[in-house]
DNA sequence: TTCGCTCTCGTTGTATGCAACACCTGTGTT
DNA sequence: AACACAGGTGTTGCATACAACGAGAGCGAA
């Protein structure tokens, strides 16, 4: 993390994330510069890096803005992610290893147990678990293509929180799902683990869409 | 195309395509600058975005070079790219328009008939009528992502001149698939273009690893 | 002879200066 | 009053200067 392009990417990913860049917020290059500390030659870089990755906007002469979700996008994305994760967990079902295996085994154990209360915090802890979760079944793919594509199609979940917008019912489902990946891929069945991955997927879009409200679905314009 | 980082940005990838820069090929930011007449900055900028593409391959403080595919690459592409074409077929059969559907009927009247003699300019046409024909199809998608993500696994076959490597009996099936394609795509029969689009990319994979001569393959070390 | 160290050179990484473009404001005209 | 045009201002796009890192050559010691 020495270079000062991954420090201003760095940044700007975890603000957007965070919040702190709400979507359609200008992204000026000096003033990114001076509260990262560095020049506007690594602002740029980093700038058109997240263009690629789909976080940022930005119209030649005019700047860049962080991006704004419409539903179409939404569609799209879900649509996306179900087809790669699902072709990720396929692959991870041939390569995962045993010691892989057990701690997906553990991170179902702590969502489950820490689901008891509902707190925010629980919640943020939780999401951090799901993250490392799916973040494990995606590198045991072993495909640095997939998975620089997935980096693609998984910043919405997280700028959306989606996992805030889930119910306990939801939750619930969730885990299921999360155990029934395990045992595909513990078992090496790839259609198994293809199948899991699309219903988890699909599942989410639909928590997604039931949660948004007229005020955000509208943004679809 | 008046900026100057899109001058450089197609100067390389046409000459990577072209094979003017060789794989493994050593790109000096200062060397292309002055081909280029530019500067460094803008070339700084295309190489990163060629990095995303999967064209070029940067390592901090050592520069540029232009990526050398492995068999494993192979096999990971070609599957990720039958996955995403297969996606987009599905899209395109239910969007797709009449004009777009005579369009590429067209094509496979001039392919059919151009693959009569084999010299190699016939090839080039018909490379150049088959690169038209799945461009329609990936557009009629309508989704900018799967667009963007198609780019980065159709570079491949593009480098590899892949077309130049087929039978007759491999062309004549590959245009079988093509009148397929266009009778689900005018059918709108979503499942029916996804799996002929499966079909005829894992076709073109085999194609491609039958010609491979020992010395290509054994680059996969 | 071979291993290891150092110094130099070339390259990339960063900062800054200059040019070009876009937007906004103010003025003049209809 | 409303529109059009011109100028100003701030931004991005490009060029260049400087700093920092890595690779390789050359020298010395084991």
């Amino acid at each position: 993390m020495a270079r000062a392009v991954d420090r201003v990417y760095s940044h700007l990913r975890d603000g957007i994330i965070a919040g702190t860049y709400a979507p359609g917020a200008r992204l000026g290059e000096v003033d990114i510069a001076e509260l990262t500390e560095t020049s506007r030659t690594p602002v740029r870089e980093a700038l058109r890096q997240l263009e690629m990755e789909g976080l940022v906007e930005v119209v030649p002469h005019r700047g860049a803005r962080v991006y704004t979700w419409t539903a179409d996008d939404l569609e799209e994305i879900y649509d996306l992610r179900m087809t790669l994760e699902a072709m990720a967990a396929a692959r991870a079902a041939r390569r995962i290893e045993e010691k892989d295996l057990d701690r997906l085994s553990e991170l179902c154990d702590l969502m489950e147990s820490s689901a008891a209360g509902d707190a925010g915090q629980r919640l943020d802890l939780m999401a951090q678990l799901n993250d490392e979760f799916h973040a494990i079944v995606r590198t045991a793919a072993a495909s640095t293509r997939l998975l620089t594509m997935l980096s693609a199609v998984i910043q919405l979940p997280l700028v959306m929180r989606t996992f805030h917008r889930y119910s306990p019912a939801d939750l619930s489902r969730s885990h299921a799902h999360h155990r029934d990946l395990v045992a595909a891929l513990r078992s090496g069945d790839e259609i198994w683990a293809d199948s899991v991955m699309r219903a988890h997927v699909r599942a989410a879009k639909h928590v997604l869409l039931q949660s948004l409200t007229p005020d955000e679905a509208k943004e679809s314009e």
